[in-house]
DNA sequence: GCATTACCGTAACGTTCGTCATGCAAACTG
DNA sequence: CAGTTTGCATGACGAACGTTACGGTAATGC
């Protein structure tokens, strides 16, 4: 060999980079090799020389995008306990900034492209398993007590807490203009904390943890 | 004029009907005008008749999906008092059966579509919009009696109701195998109950109704 | 200093797809 | 029955785009 390869992942991130931008504001199906060169300032051939086919390009695009975002959630969890652990992942998450808009809207656009692919639809089912596990474990600690021999579902509550979070971060993602950020946490919290307080509810089933079974998937 | 045009209207149905399938298979990227039309038996001569464009037909297809799932809703409220009206219409929500898997897979695809357009994104806005309307009015007779002078907002409870419906609906129809019914319901009536019994959290703000001020957009 | 390899611009190719012009047969009108 | 309109097939055109081959240049190893 004569010249390193350094740098060479890195021009990989700074090109996945420019595509998620290029997604978040002109859509999916409108990014093109040639614009995203030009948005770079570079050709198609510079292009081709990273990555040995578009779908390779978007790929890596995806998992980066993804990624991040999930580094930086575990990230916010070893800064504090409690409840404001779960605050704190949960302000990380909101699209609060131009960063996070960004985020949440190519994950969007990833998630509807994934609509006609049985796999993309499955690498999406794996990431929301991390997504509930990772709730799960916020919320595990504070859970309402038991209640009349019933506990509470720690993985459903997680996963409603999980769901909820992404429903308000795509619908503010959307939002034009953005919701100021105070407001987006204080409806958060306000919500977070319904989820939470609530001991069993009256027409709400729970299910004993012993005999355990997650709603998700098998 | 000779012939009639009754069935004119019908037609265009039944096309964006399979223009709806073919998307929930395929995915809206890889609907083409040529499939299309062998799905339908015919020829793309037969498209460009009814439809003066593709866009044309794509945005009609998008209506006639998101109206149909918006009416039956409706009238799913219509059927019921208090707290089995709310369950009626988030169980016609829900994906529990073919049809409507197929109505959100559609839903999340043409939202990933609209991350590019500005347009776009503003019509989904007022289509969310309606939403949470219809769920403030369902969650309104149901939500916690007032305690210390702080009301619940009813407009931002029911937005959080219709954000996690929405969530677990989106969760569900991408979801292989299909969950069994019984078991998005029970989900779906234990996470409502607990948004709904909450008497005012701790971490929780709640805004006074008189200066009500709603969350979504000014 | 020479061969090799990384880096990237250029341009052409082939495919895919929306669009449109044309034509024809069936159905309705008068 | 003649004329007109509808319903749809056929085929061609042109644009957009991913891919690829080729060429040149600069940097590195020996």
């Amino acid at each position: 060999m004569s010249r390193p390869r350094g740098d060479h992942d890195e021009r990989r991130e700074v090109i996945s980079r420019a595509a998620a931008a290029v997604i978040a504001e002109r859509g999916l199906e409108r990014l093109t090799l040639r614009d995203l060169a030009a948005e770079l300032g570079v050709t198609t051939g510079a292009l081709t020389h990273y990555f040995p086919s578009k779908d390779a390009l978007v790929a890596h695009t995806k998992e980066l995008v993804f990624d991040a975002r999930y580094a930086r959630a575990r990230l916010a969890a070893e800064q504090a306990e409690g409840r404001e652990r779960l605050h704190a992942v949960v302000e990380e998450l909101l699209p609060l900034d131009d960063e996070r808009r960004t985020s949440w809207r190519v994950l969007v656009a990833f998630r509807g492209s994934a609509v006609g692919s049985a796999e993309l639809r499955r690498a999406h089912a794996v990431r929301m398993r991390r997504w509930f596990a990772l709730f799960e474990s916020l919320v595990t600690p504070l859970a309402p007590a038991d209640r009349g021999g019933a506990r509470t579902d720690v993985a459903e509550l997680g996963m409603a807490v999980a769901l909820l979070v992404e429903g308000m971060a795509i619908h503010f993602a959307m939002l034009e203009p953005p919701l100021p950020s105070s407001r987006q946490v204080a409806f958060a919290r306000t919500q977070i904390a319904r989820l939470l307080s609530a001991a069993d509810a009256g027409g709400g089933r729970t299910t004993r943890t012993a005999g355990r079974r997650r709603v998700s998937a098998p």
